[in-house]
DNA sequence: TTCCCTTTAAGTATTTATACCCATCAGTTT
DNA sequence: AAACTGATGGGTATAAATACTTAAAGGGAA
């Protein structure tokens, strides 16, 4: 079983690569410490299960993952989450995501999780369930407001809240100004925003970009 | 050496562990979970070291620290951070936290913060004190160097981060828009910034505007 | 008072962004 | 097979933002 681990706290990696390491047939064959390492990671090498984080620098799991999963849609993902960050649950499973886990899990559930979704199945932690029940109202009103962008569209707005300029997307992404611009129109008709500015405080507002 | 771990994540605590237990001679003799828990054990049993993290239920780790420094002077704490929680260094350096290190260290200087501490020392994260001297030198400069905005500029970005176009923004202030455009192209130049993106998370980054 | 800075505003030009229209192609879904 | 969606990009147009210039009025400081 080979293992990909992407969480940008190096302790916690490294701690739960020897955690892992320990179990019979269970093997750490690669780190990442944020998302754009980790896209770049499963594209040179496969990897059985992968342990993404939530919560990184350069590019954060959620938008990872939806890329990931577009890119191969057979990638077996487990979310690592830390209580709170529930919200994210129905985001990561609508991007395919297989098993969530609680950082405040055992190593015998990460197992668990793991033989689970290496089989083809789901893994979903039982205490995160529970979590998820009592805040069930939370859950909802996020669920219509929080929208739903394209692999294009994601990586776009990234750009455009580092500065860039349509024709720099552009050249940055490979494609005309004329389709980064259409990109554009449809980030501002989906946000309901009239300008850049407005564009910019919505994603920042729904943790799509990270400051 | 004895350590008492104190982190509400039981991956990273085990993780951790196991880390630490491989060292010679460096023994994690106690876990607990939060803070009230950290109390407890502390007043039944001697730790040589404790490793404090700063996010937990029941009680955090400031306040904890405080607690339980309060009643024992001679306790050695180091404290474990993430990115994002510079700001709570000072009230932990105040509560008489010997050390603090990110969780993004490696278990090398792991070892060389317990040995330190251990010696009577402190020791801080060069990449924590780095990144605070960062944060420092941006408010110097913003105070020395005149990075301050007038009453006018503060005004406009604040209506800028609102989505306000140069036009709606004379309106609003009964003035010209071709003077909304010079203020607007001063805050530009003061800021660094090359288009309205770069600006507004500018005003964010610096909490000039609120989300 | 003189000097500096802010605020005000206009001239001129270029670059970007926004708003519509349209079409093609590759996938997926139904 | 037909319908739908996302990514691509061209046409045309206007609105907005950016760049660089000048300049006048008023307040506060040296």
């Amino acid at each position: 079983m080979r293992i990909l681990l992407v969480d940008d706290h190096n302790l916690f990696r490294n701690g739960l690569k020897m955690l892992i390491d320990t179990i019979p047939g269970y093997r750490v064959a690669g780190e990442a410490s944020n998302g754009k390492e980790f896209l770049e990671m499963i594209l040179k090498e496969k990897y059985d299960i992968i342990m993404l984080d939530i919560e990184m620098p350069e590019l954060n799991g959620i938008e990872a993952a939806k890329i990931a999963i577009q890119m191969d849609k057979s990638l077996k993902i487990i979310t690592l989450t830390m209580y709170g960050e529930e919200e994210y649950f129905d985001q990561m499973v609508k991007a395919g995501v297989k098993g969530f886990l609680l950082k405040n899990s055992d190593i015998q559930e990460v197992k668990t999780a793991i033989d689970v979704v290496y089989l083809g199945g789901t893994y979903y932690s039982q205490e995160l369930m529970q979590n998820m029940l009592k805040n069930l109202k939370q859950v909802n009103v996020s669920k219509t407001n929080t929208l739903e962008f394209s692999a294009r569209e994601s990586e776009i707005l990234h750009l455009i809240c580092e500065g860039c300029s349509n024709q720099i997307i552009g050249e940055k992404l490979f494609i005309s100004k004329r389709t980064v611009e259409k990109h554009r129109a449809n980030l501002l008709f989906k946000t309901n925003s009239k300008n850049t500015a407005d564009l910019v405080i919505y994603a920042i507002k729904n943790h799509i970009v990270t400051l």
